[in-house]
DNA sequence: CCCGTCC
DNA sequence: TCCTCTGCCTCAAGACGGG
DNA sequence: TGAGGCAGAGGAT
């Protein structure tokens, strides 16, 4: 990231997201299910960390997150396709029962804050044991396909999915954290929808490469040479030796290597670096350049329909079930049907001024943002394009 | 704007 | 000696609406 | 999980 701002700063852009009205946007499910379920914690004085849950005790607070975000992207003509993981790579295998180890000991570790009546503490432990179980996620597929809202069940990593449908041209762009996206050659990412206090950023990925000088292949590696949840990293070697080396050898990381070794045979240099045993490169591209995932446009191409709400559907799930207050679910409803015929029409705006949105190329020390952002989910509705004049 | 509440 | 870079630490992480 | 702040090793000067 610091790279892309250092050597891309033109990839970067701070946007209102209705400046997206008319789009479609592939949204990492996952992701942001974690995020809402964060978010949704609590602290509970003397009974320790509270959430959201239904009369059953099964977790929510994912669901009421996914209703009103979804509501919110329809309500400015953008419209989101949820995307779901499936199985993961075996690689990564040794990530995830890392984070699973990360997890197991939060959890006992806020047993014990709260126990000591230290809710603070507990709180911040919460936020790394959260668990989202498979029940949970059919929950959400379900919330979302009542809502009239494409789910894709991704056979791999729903990052890769995701950048496979923005490839194919059928969405705009992918929103999610993880720079994985780029890497897996979403066109376009939008990120910073996990917090409600800074605006959107976005980030174009012709931009990246042309600040870089790299092709797709050469960026691959790059990212891989600076750590990705597929292998290892060379210790030692972080974002600005692998840029260097990259840069400099052509881009493989097989060169990278050959060099790293005969700079290590130099009795000059001091500073020697081990290439760990497991620092599987080649496998990890092979997953980048082809992932897992529904390449097939002619089979993705008809899950992606905008449906009316289900009211009848969405009332027995989210009340009868899920303890929603009735009044809150048909005022959702009603903005959502509300927003029929909205997101086929593309702004004005974006006529004038064809897909280049408003500029604020963050640069990092720009200081916060300028213009009183009100919050990554709020839109200006007025000015929120310079008006061209032309 | 702040902060309690949503389930 | 100074500077650059990496690695380790810590922290925050949603949306709504009433007051 | 990522981003910002800080310490220390190693190279550059």
């Amino acid at each position: 990231m610091t790279l892309i701002q250092e050597k891309a700063p033109k990839a970067i852009k701070s946007i209102n997201l209705d400046l997206l009205t008319g789009k479609i946007v592939a949204c990492d499910a996952s992701m942001a299910i974690y995020q809402f379920l964060i978010a949704t914690q609590t602290m509970k004085q003397g009974m320790g960390i509270g959430e959201l849950r239904d009369s059953e005790g099964n977790l929510t607070g994912h669901l009421v997150g996914l209703f009103h975000r979804t509501i919110q992207f329809m309500e400015n003509g953008v419209k989101p396709i949820w995307v779901f993981d499936g199985k993961p790579p075996e690689l990564k295998s040794y990530v995830l029962d890392q984070r699973k180890e990360n997890k197991e000991k939060a959890e006992e570790e806020k047993q014990t804050l709260i126990d000591a009546g230290d809710l603070e503490g507990a709180k911040r432990m919460a936020g790394r044991s959260v668990r989202v179980t498979p029940e949970m996620m059919e929950d959400a597929k379900k919330l979302l396909r009542m809502m009239g809202t494409p789910v894709i069940e991704a056979p791999g990593e729903a990052e890769a999915q995701c950048a496979i449908i923005v490839k194919l041209g059928l969405a705009y762009a992918t929103a999610s954290e993880d720079m994985d996206s780029l890497t897996f050659g979403t066109n376009v990412l939008l990120r910073g929808f996990n917090s409600k206090k800074e605006p959107i950023i976005q980030i174009e990925l012709d931009q990246v490469l042309q600040g870089f000088q790299l092709d797709q292949e050469q960026f691959i590696d790059l990212c891989i040479l600076c750590g990705c949840d597929y292998t290892t990293n060379i210790p030692g070697v972080g974002p600005v030796k692998a840029f260097k080396y990259i840069s400099e050898e052509g881009g493989t990381i097989e060169n990278v290597i050959k060099r790293i070794e005969k700079e290590n045979d130099d009795p000059k240099k001091k500073k020697k670096y081990t290439i760990p045993e497991t620092f599987y490169f080649k496998e990890a591209r092979e997953l980048f350049k082809i992932p897992s995932a529904i390449h097939d446009k002619a089979v993705l191409e008809p899950q992606m329909k905008w449906n009316k709400p289900d009211e009848e559907a969405l009332k027995e799930f989210l009340v009868e079930r899920k303890g929603f207050q009735d009044i809150k679910v048909e005022n959702g409803i009603k903005k959502l049907k509300a927003t029929a015929g909205k997101t086929n029409q593309a702004r004005l705006d974006c006529f004038f001024k064809a897909g280049a949105p408003k500029t604020s190329t963050t640069s990092s020390k720009d200081k916060k943002p300028a213009t009183k952002q009100t919050g990554g989910l709020q839109f200006n509705n007025k000015k929120s394009m310079p008006a061209k004049a032309k």
